[in-house]
DNA sequence: TGTACATCAGTGAACGCGCGTTCACTGATGTAC
DNA sequence: TGTACATCAGTGAACGCGCGTTCACTGATGTAC
């Protein structure tokens, strides 16, 4: 039922699905709909989950990647842009609903990616460079980099469906931006 | 009609709109939506029209501006939380359609913010810090400088709908990040 | 100033259709003794 | 090993409803002469 919704997704929002589509895609008969949810809404935070799960796996494999500044920013772009291949359902679903029309959902949301926020800023506080840095400091700066993450696999997103070529001009853009900001990083003296 | 729609768009996206929803919020017969228009995609675009008119005239005002960076970069955040206050509709009907599920809509949107970036690489092309730098690298800039509007604009659309208290600590953050990319851009070497 | 005509936003009734949800039922699987 | 019972995913028929769209029509406003 899941997979059925997921796959319908890709072309609607959460907020235009019907039951009876659902079940359709799924080879079931409607009412087999409320065996496993009370709504729709409900299918959503399911499918929320579902999606975060990966994403909470690759930010910690980028996080735990060892290596110089430059390393660290090819290997944290070339790692965004496979997971966006691999799990283009969830990551378009993500980008979708994140401002879409299901309060419960967005919700859902946003309280991951502010997980997220923390997680990179913990681990940000472990690095070097980031010897004095203030607790509101290390959390704008893991917040830009979560927006950063999030505006990039977008544009991934919509460069896949479209033209492939678009791929390497997004990725190279990406790891621009990521040097300019390790850039200011460095030279920041505190807030 | 285009009032009645952006009114009805405050809690639901385009895709679930209906015809005669949007006729009976106007006070109108459902047939005389089709003297307008087509169907629901052209009333979206015309929406994404009126939307990014008034984000023109914004962008331009902080483009214009003189001054040392910090006072900018002040001045920016201040632009663009008054903007979000004061257009409030068009604001969330842009963030939340950007990603939605109408691609005519989308598509729109996407090609303006495109402009914008174009726009803002110019003014950064005038501006004494950028000597020297490659197109692709003021077009990055540019680049980060609209995806960082954007999300700005969005966590102030949703600050100010849930506690307002969280505007200001926003307001404080997007500064604070601004000022970093502002130390990166002038600490840059080049591609 | 008057007259004939064109334009155009809006109407209200009608159509067939797919929707969400409910209901009593089925049949397979697991479980207690 | 057998028997009785509980659980639970799934069914198919049925309901009333609101939807998008069409149609011939209305009446106000503008325009040509």
């Amino acid at each position: 039922m899941l997979d059925a919704g997921l796959h319908l997704l890709a072309d609607q929002n959460l907020a235009s699905l019907g039951v009876r589509e659902v079940t359709r895609e799924a080879g079931l008969s409607p009412a087999a709909f409320y065996r496993h949810f009370p709504d729709l809404a409900a299918l959503g935070v399911a499918l929320v989950e579902e999606s975060l799960a990966s994403l909470h796996v690759m930010i910690r494999s980028v996080l735990a990647e060892a290596g110089g500044a430059e390393e660290l920013i090819d290997r944290a772009v070339d790692v965004i842009e496979q997971h966006v291949r691999e799990h283009r359902p969830h990551v378009r679903f993500l980008s979708r609903e994140r401002h879409g029309g299901v309060r419960q959902v967005r919700e859902a949301i946003d309280a991951e990616l502010g997980r997220f926020a923390a997680e990179v800023g913990a681990a940000l506080a472990l690095q070097p460079v980031s010897r004095g840095w203030s607790e509101q400091d290390l959390r704008m700066l893991a917040e830009l980099y979560v927006d950063h993450m999030v505006s990039t696999a977008s544009a991934f997103l919509e460069a896949q469906e479209a033209e492939p070529d678009r791929e390497e001009r997004i990725a190279a853009t990406a790891r621009l931006q990521l040097r300019l900001i390790s850039l200011g990083r460095r030279h920041w003296q505190g807030s």
